[in-house]
DNA sequence: TAAGATTGATGAGTCAATCTTC
DNA sequence: GAAGATTGACTCATCAATCTTA
């Protein structure tokens, strides 16, 4: 059996004083959907998930381009993750560095004419699995909700990371 | 909630975009939490959260063991990375393997007195974090909804993955 | 001295191939 | 042949140390 048969499965139960959160479901849904998402991914023969998010950051971005850190935030990756990252993408032509002249410390990763059409490329895939995985599970109110709750999580894990 | 939020009910996001999805929060949260829950655990100088999971599915298995395909399921991890897994477990004296006798192809993972003792080390820190940052911002209600809507999805997940 | 980014070394994850047992 | 688990080779992630510029 190959190993992308898997995460099919979810036997968490909880027992103790957090029987009640829902904490254990998040890491599990998480785990399985995301694996599904890069699967179907891979079947297309497209890039991983995390090339997608680097992508579409820089095609929002002002001129296609973002500093190094910034790009980090916008992606939730650390640093020097990035750098692979973006070594990555660079060697497959999807993104390119240009000096900074303002700060020459820092250097831009620009997307590239090849990055934005890779990123179209992978959009309906990826569009597909999240509406078929995510969305026609949910109501509007719910991914209202949901997206109030999580959004609530984020802010004070924020906080709660840099209190001073 | 405002009132509005009522009048537009029941609208899955029928054929259109997945700006309202919530999914993009899913992920951004999940990255968030995770890390910082990581963060705390290195912090206290204690192992990372997917060796707790292992220990905890096999502390609730019976005779605490279990055979590597069932934890590879429990834990949500493919089977050659669990292999790895345990063999990190096992080398620091957490988890111990033990042949099978009805199935000699299979093997158990065993907890050991020390895993159990780690687990129990590292439970305290893992609840604070999984309070301060997720629990005690949401009420019962919320987590109540939230449990039954991430459960709705892996299950539905389950069905994609494995449609037959 | 600190910020921005990168690198080298090392640890962890993944895929395909393998071994054993059913 | 197929299931259960492991291994080898490779890719990716992470940490501390480094280089450059502010």
């Amino acid at each position: 059996m190959r190993d992308g048969d898997r995460l099919k499965k979810n036997r968490r139960s909880a027992s103790s004083s957090v029987a009640r959160s829902a904490w254990p479901a998040f890491l599990t849904a998480h785990a399985v959907l995301v694996s599904e998402v890069e699967r179907r991914l891979k079947e297309a023969e497209l890039p991983e998930l995390a090339w997608y998010d680097v992508l579409w950051a820089l095609e929002r971005a002002p001129k296609r381009r973002l500093r190094m850190h910034e790009l980090a935030d916008a992606v939730v990756v650390s640093r020097s993750n990035l750098t692979r990252l973006a070594d990555r993408l660079e060697s497959n032509g999807l993104v390119s560095r240009e000096r900074c002249d303002d700060d020459r410390r820092s250097s831009f990763a620009v997307l590239t004419d090849a990055g934005s059409e890779m990123r179209k490329r992978m959009w309906p895939v990826y569009r597909a699995a999240i509406e078929e995985l995510f969305d026609d599970h949910l109501s509007a109110d719910e991914q209202a909700s949901l997206r109030a709750v999580l959004q609530r999580l984020l802010e004070a894990a924020a906080k709660a990371a840099a209190p001073q």
